[in-house]
DNA sequence: TGAGGAAATTGACCACGGTCAGAATTTGCG
DNA sequence: CGCAAATTCTGACCGTGGTCAATTTCCTCA
């Protein structure tokens, strides 16, 4: 994909100065993207300088900040690429089974998501939670994930595994809450993987099932101690 | 050029030449909070520069950053303090009522806490969610603030409103993660007050509370849509 | 008292994110 | 085509958060 940006002048048989005057203008923006990732992946966010993101993009410093408000504005456009596919994927191949088994399927692959480049991800969450009212920024995003996980409850409905009272909506914001609380708390302990946290999603999922689940008997086997 | 916070030394006769070396060498960090505290609160916290503070505080530029990491380490100063303090007196007047009513209580007065200056909370949720693990920061008024849910929630077992084999850590957790979810959604909603956000508050932790209650046919007195 | 060493203090200094007035380009139109 | 308005691009420039070598203050012990 790097070279994309090919050099197809018609008939120029110029050989070097082909400089960022001649190039493709419109796709300014996408070089600074990939530009932007290349770098943050490579050296951290704090690390990378906006200079050299834009020398890379082989643009001018001014033309950063004319595509991208801010460097975290970068990020948003990133977000949306790499989270938006994430949901995707994890949606993409949900799991026959139980329903808190689908859950935590999905949950699964956006923490793996986040585990790929953990002091990414965490410039992620804190740069993004605020972002949001944006437009179009991480509220598509979040609006997608939401209404999803509602089709997948109201599939749950339909096999009864959650009671037809419970409010659909409702409980996939709770469920992205969980999700949410576990993500910052993971992130911000320092821990490379979120295995060892305590305690684990599984635990916290299940608790909130519990409220949820049609068989007011069979419910309730979280363990006494989790320490 | 502010001026304002005078210089009450406790009875000192001294007029002139108090200078800054003469001082209390002990509470310059006090002085720098104060200072802190006072151009967050007044000017917000970007709008406020390191220059300011040290000036407003009568120290140099340097010696800020000698006893505050950072701009940010300074919030976490703040927040020790002030939201010590909010969950200190969320929790000195528990009602007696059910234990959802006295939940409320608590996050309410926490959340209104947030309401005082909500540009600054977003602020201290913003670049706090990430200190943790720092010596002596958040964590200690995070472990606070989870023992004594824990021990709102034995006592509610006594009561009889949580089922005795819920895990009361785990139930902790769950609780704020859906408080702390909550928070982050309004206060990134730009909305003023947590009161209009969708779903509420109690709709939420209602949910959660179904899991737990002992009477499994009474509970589930969820609304079925809440929009 | 004072020697010396640790802790605190200072402000000049730096690199960075972000701005802006203007230059260059593209677009729209007669 | 020519001309002007709109859009895109540029890099010198600025204020900021943060650093650091040098200096002062404090403490300890003989």
């Amino acid at each position: 994909m790097i070279e994309s940006q090919g050099i197809q002048m018609s008939a120029s048989a110029a050989i070097v100065e082909i400089g960022r005057a001649e190039r493709n203008k419109r796709d300014k923006r996408e070089r600074l993207i990939r530009a932007a990732r290349e770098l943050f992946q490579t050296k951290g966010f704090q690390a990378t300088t906006t200079s050299e993101i834009a020398e890379l993009a082989d643009v001018a410093k001014g033309t950063l900040f004319f595509h991208a408000k801010s460097k975290e504005a970068l990020l948003v456009m990133m977000f949306q690429e790499e989270v938006g596919d994430a949901i995707h994927r994890a949606f993409a191949r949900v799991p026959a089974g139980p329903f808190i088994d689908q859950l935590m399927h999905v949950f699964d692959v956006m923490l793996r998501q986040n585990l790929r480049d953990v002091a990414l991800a965490r410039v992620f969450v804190k740069e993004l939670a605020f972002v949001r009212g944006e437009r179009h920024g991480v509220d598509l995003v979040m609006a997608d994930l939401f209404g999803k996980l509602g089709t997948l409850i109201e599939r749950a409905k339909e096999t009864g595994e959650v009671a037809n009272e419970i409010d659909s909506a409702l409980l996939a914001y709770n469920l992205f809450a969980l999700y949410f609380a576990f993500l910052v708390l993971w992130l911000g302990s320092g821990a490379r993987s979120p295995e060892g946290q305590q305690p684990s999603l599984r635990q916290i999922i299940e608790l909130q099932l519990g409220a949820v689940s049609r068989s007011s008997s069979t419910r309730r086997r979280n363990r006494k101690k989790q320490s």
